[in-house]
DNA sequence: TGAATGATGCGCT
DNA sequence: GCGCATCATTCAT
């Protein structure tokens, strides 16, 4: 069962850490793709110069003032797309990038829609937010997705990470003192 | 094995 | 027009 949708109107880094071993489901055309989530990173409110949302309310930034437990995902660098989970509540825009998840089910469907070759390893397929966003077949149709009701979920694996690295976020480079990234091999 | 680089399109100034 | 929450490939060590 997915998560209850208070689960997502937490504060940002408490569901990041939470987020940590779950897994990430979407009912695609070809299968049902899952992945364990080992890799996050968090963007929290306007004072976040990092975050899409440091500038204000425009078209694409609305659906992190939105309430918590949608999919924000967005294209970048005119080829790759990145999946990210909305937090908070109202007018309190936040979201937690999902940057890497180890493959559990439909490999082969994700090596297909990554035109893998066929010694790459199950976890390259996605450790990484364009390539996990490519390998489930991820594109801005998915975007606003309701991740407790619709076809792209997050549902509870019963596994508990306890032991998991702290490190600034990657590839940006404005915010880069605050320690929010958070992953584990 | 690590660093540099090109591909590529959209949102925003 | 510029810059970007990326990745695969190329080139140098």
């Amino acid at each position: 069962m997915p998560f209850d949708p208070t689960y997502y109107n937490r504060p940002t880094l408490e569901v990041a850490q939470d987020l940590l071993g779950q897994y990430l489901v979407f009912d695609s055309p070809h299968g049902t793709l899952i992945g364990e989530i080992n890799e996050v990173e968090s963007y929290i409110g306007e004072d976040d110069p990092a975050c899409h949302a440091a500038r204000g309310k425009t078209p694409r930034t609305s659906i992190m003032y939105g309430h918590g437990g949608v999919a924000y995902i967005y294209f970048i660098y005119g080829m790759y797309y990145c999946l990210n989970v909305v937090t908070e509540v109202v007018d309190c825009p936040a979201a937690i990038l999902i940057r890497s998840v180890i493959p559990i089910q439909g490999q082969e469907i994700m090596r297909t829609n990554r035109h893998a070759q066929k010694n790459m390893k199950d976890k390259q397929l996605s450790n990484g937010p364009g390539k996990l966003c490519q390998a489930f077949g991820l594109t801005k149709a998915q975007n606003g997705f309701n991740l407790i009701t619709s076809k792209l979920r997050i549902e509870p694996s019963n596994k508990t990470i306890e032991t998991f690295t702290i490190t600034p976020r990657i590839g940006i480079k404005v915010g880069q003192e605050k320690l929010w990234r958070y992953h584990y091999n």
